[in-house]
DNA sequence: TTGTAGGCGTTATCAC
DNA sequence: GTGATAACGCCTACAA
């Protein structure tokens, strides 16, 4: 049905070589090249990426693996990063891979079939199934693994963003506004940024000698819903903290709403900040003070990176860290 | 390097036949069924989709053509379609295509050239390039469009969402509650679902007999940048509205921020209907009225839908059509 | 149930 | 610059 360099040849008395060498972009008559090109229109000829593929093993598509679509990091991640490849001709499949379903196992082995040139991945916190085939991927394709860190591993490019630090900053923000009694509302227990959130939330506490008790730290998943969970029993607290640190948008909108039910009043009652919540920190009163993770940055260095990596497969160890930064909104109350 | 059914041939002492027999799910005797099966785990073997399609036609893939990944709509679509086709082994590739951008044309070519079996479509408002490319795909693969309705076309299948009648809802909800001066902040110009929304609006201002004026109804682009601007206009006016109807989830943000910028309180002093919200609608206070798409359904639909034309090629015309509910908040004011 | 052989549409290696 | 020809890895008659 669709036609093939064949019906080209068929048209033109040109070769079958000389039409694949032009569309491999080597010299050719310019008379037959306009020759060419005509036929190709007149046909609306497309390349067969599964001939093509099939000689070169090239795609010219590259896998990304994200946790959830439904969480705000990875889909701007996944924005920025498709208009990048794009623009130089690479596509992207999307496979989400939870890290708990049953799925998982198909759905790699499925992108294992689609023969994509590179690798970007955003693990789940649950991740030894997706972990292990990585190890073996990266045998013969590039991969970045992003927002986390794998020890130990064959794996070697890694594009993080340091949390601990702004966990620290955030806390510390709190800290001189002269709370003491801070809440922290984590991600998933174990997880590598929540470890690092948590690290820095720790580390702010010790420095400025505040006795750090745990039934501050709770943890909600980086879903919204747990988020109002964690917060209400942040709230239900015989000595219930005076600020609160939220770890990631989706939480954050989880804590708002919670706040919003149970009458507490942001800044007023409860001093506040949140993550990542650039979109929306202006449109709640009072504003709210956040962290905010670079996320443009972060997809943009991505993208370059695993195009980089596609051209020499120079396999040096490279691990990119990226530093947030905290906007100030009016959510932190001085006591 | 990577193993091939030959190797798999060379390793077990079977026939090419068999193991391919074997591969696509015809009977083989039990004992070459498990040799073959340990030996593609032994070899790390995977099928060569490039080789498969070749002669099959199929690349198990599907493509997704969305006008924004920063849009909330076209996000959560995204996420359930490719959860209900992942589910059945279909891999979805997302492109971008804005419809006012010289990198559409490319994009659509590496789209055909990577001959996915089907295509989803969400049109961009300018997108006469890309109705043209579709009208020409539409002969080999089947296409769902989402949000628009094309006519004379060759297109015959399409996903709606009835937006003429939940602008109706809404608007009359305003006029219920009191308002005759209702502002109305709207998409693209001549976009598809700017147009009903706005022929909703229209209809209600008319069947309650409220004269229409042109300077309550102005356009944000669907954009949060352009939402906030469309609210400063609306509330320059000498005859300020007393309600506004938002007609998405990221301009709505914008006119919050907005209000919140110029001390204007919701409910107090201007009552607010917005769309889609439903993460956030309770995160402000007072918590928003808002009208909900069912993405997900229409997500759910759209799947299967794509899944069985993929199967019957039998080419139907369908309009599904998709109707909105109304959540009641707090942001009306009875006046 | 198993084995054999031809071809899917390209690219790449030659010789011309 | 151009033209023939052999792969690439798989599926699918067809024959056994």
């Amino acid at each position: 049905m669709a036609a093939t360099i064949k019906d080209i040849v068929a048209m033109t008395g040109l070769s079958l070589g000389t039409v694949s060498k032009y569309l491999n972009g080597y010299p050719v008559k310019e008379k037959n090249k306009a020759l060419i090109e005509e036929t190709i229109e007149r046909l609306d000829f497309n390349v067969n990426l599964f001939a093509r593929g099939l000689r070169t093993k090239e795609s010219k598509s590259i896998g990304f693996i994200v946790p959830s679509l439904e969480l705000t990091f990875s889909t701007k991640i996944v924005a920025v990063i498709e208009r990048e490849l794009a623009e130089h001709g690479y596509t992207v499949i999307i496979c989400v891979v939870t890290g708990d379903s049953k799925a998982d196992q198909a759905k790699l082995q499925n992108l294992a079939y689609q023969r994509v040139d590179g690798l970007l991945v955003i693990p789940p916190p649950n991740n030894l199934l997706l972990q292990q085939w990585l190890e073996r991927m990266v045998k013969s394709i590039p991969i970045i693994v992003l927002d986390r860190l794998f020890k130990n591993s064959t794996l070697k490019h890694f594009v993080l963003v340091d949390n601990a630090t702004a966990a620290f900053k955030a806390t510390e923000l709190l800290i001189e506004a002269g709370h003491h009694d801070i809440g922290i509302i984590l991600g998933d227990t174990g997880g590598f940024t929540t470890d690092e959130r948590l690290k820095g939330y720790l580390q702010a506490l010790s420095h400025y000698n505040i006795p750090i008790k745990e039934e501050y730290q709770v943890y909600g998943k980086y879903r919204k819903a747990e988020g109002y969970k964690a917060c209400e029993q942040l709230l239900s607290l015989t000595n219930r903290p005076t600020a609160i640190f939220v770890t990631n948008y989706d939480m954050t909108l989880g804590i708002l709403e919670c706040l919003n039910e149970h009458d507490v009043k942001v800044f007023d009652d409860i001093s506040l900040i949140g993550f990542d919540l650039d979109e929306i920190s202006k449109v709640i009163n009072p504003n709210l003070t956040i962290v905010t993770q670079p996320v443009n940055e972060v997809g943009y260095y991505t993208a370059q990176a695993i195009l980089k990596s596609l051209k020499d497969d120079a396999v040096e160890q490279e691990i990119k860290v990226f530093e947030c930064s905290i906007q100030e909104g009016a959510s932190i109350k001085e006591i």
